[in-house]
DNA sequence: TCTAAAAATAAACACCGTTTAGTAATTTTG
DNA sequence: CAAAATTACTAAACGGTGTTTATTTTTAGA
């Protein structure tokens, strides 16, 4: 009489094909160029099928958006290795740009993209878990680091805001392509990861000073 | 015999009257909900008239991101009124955000949107005269900040990058609405342009304490 | 085996950007 | 002035999109 458990079981693995057939069209081609339509036929089903299992295509997204928060969290875990909480704030940065530039189309996904918040706003519980947490280890590590005499007097959620501003808006500039367009760039022939580079390493000066 | 000149004229007539309407579409409902058809149906033509006076429709976006880069550097030229460099490049964020905050639609456009860059990119020509003319503009403040004695000892280039990273990351998490998912914005109830602005204020302290 | 429930789908709806082939208006020419 | 040529425009189609509805196929239990 297992029937009931079966078919259960049967339902979580269909959802799982098609999403895992939707992040491979999606990390291939681009969450645009990526159709229900295209998902279907990679799964060898009918379009409407999808529809028994994802309400619409933004819950199909929004599950991809949670697969990358899980590889972006990845990312940062051997940073523990880091006992000094400087040390391991500026590893915290690199590993994110890598993240970034290695998988720009999570990444935009992840925190370009206003489909994934939309489907938060739309789910009555209105809260974004692994954006709280993913925050919630870099507040933590400028905390840490305010208590080892780094910025002083100034407010840890103010300061770890402002951090992920720039490594965020450095990454989004990089992965859209807009500073290879700004004239220096393009004058020196500097590619993007050289020019995020040297941004980050100056981002790295500025606060090493405010130590004091 | 003026009959060509009358014809150009006309041309170029109903080449603002597609951008008039493509605009006016645009800030109501957003770029992707703005189709030729609409367009076409605003003017009262049919849609393949468009394509006798566009290439496609990123060539639209194109021009719409010109008309959006103007309105830019509408909000810097109250500027120069600051005769202190330090000043004027922090009133040049506050003009930055303020900017983004009341037409997030067009700086999606000029900062997010990847389509007015790949126009630029098939242009013959590879430059992107309007983003080097506004980064510019930052460039030569950082550098008459330095010269009068900010910022030692980092360079121009990167640190101008920088500033341009960060206050397009602030601007951008707010518009996507990023920042409102994050639980301690949720708890305090804070709206957007709060977090922003204390954002920006951090910064700013940041900024005042590289003098020495 | 028959029936009720569940799962899958074919076909449609209303859109989209874009192209093509053909019509209507205008200008130039004989 | 009429005919020819050029220009301006559009109807209709192509191949795509997300999504819904009505229908068929498959499965499960009595």
């Amino acid at each position: 009489m297992g029937v009931k458990e079966r078919k259960e079981r049967d339902k979580v693995e269909m959802r799982d094909k098609i999403l895992q057939s939707a992040q491979h069209l999606f990390l291939a081609k681009g969450l645009d160029q990526t159709s229900i339509r295209n998902i279907a036929e990679a799964i060898e089903y009918s379009p409407a099928t999808i529809y028994l299992y994802f309400k619409d295509k933004n819950e199909i997204i929004h599950a991809l958006h949670l697969d990358g928060f899980r590889l972006l969290v990845r990312h940062f875990e051997p940073l523990v290795k880091f006992t000094d909480p400087f040390e391991r704030l500026i590893e915290m940065g690199n590993a994110y740009i890598k993240f970034a530039t290695t998988n720009p189309g999570v990444y935009e996904l992840l925190f370009v993209r206003t489909e994934p918040m939309e489907y938060v706003s739309n789910c009555l519980d209105e809260e974004w878990k692994e954006g709280d947490r993913a925050f919630d280890v870099l507040f933590q590590t400028v905390s840490q680091c305010q208590q080892s005499g780094h910025f002083k007097g100034l407010d840890t959620q103010n300061l770890s805001m402002m951090i992920w501003s720039f490594i965020h808006g450095l990454c989004s500039l990089g992965i859209s392509n807009h500073i290879t367009h700004v004239k220096e760039a393009r004058d020196k022939k500097l590619v993007v990861d050289a020019v995020m580079a040297s941004t980050y390493q100056t981002f790295q000066t500025v606060m090493e000073r405010l130590k004091a």
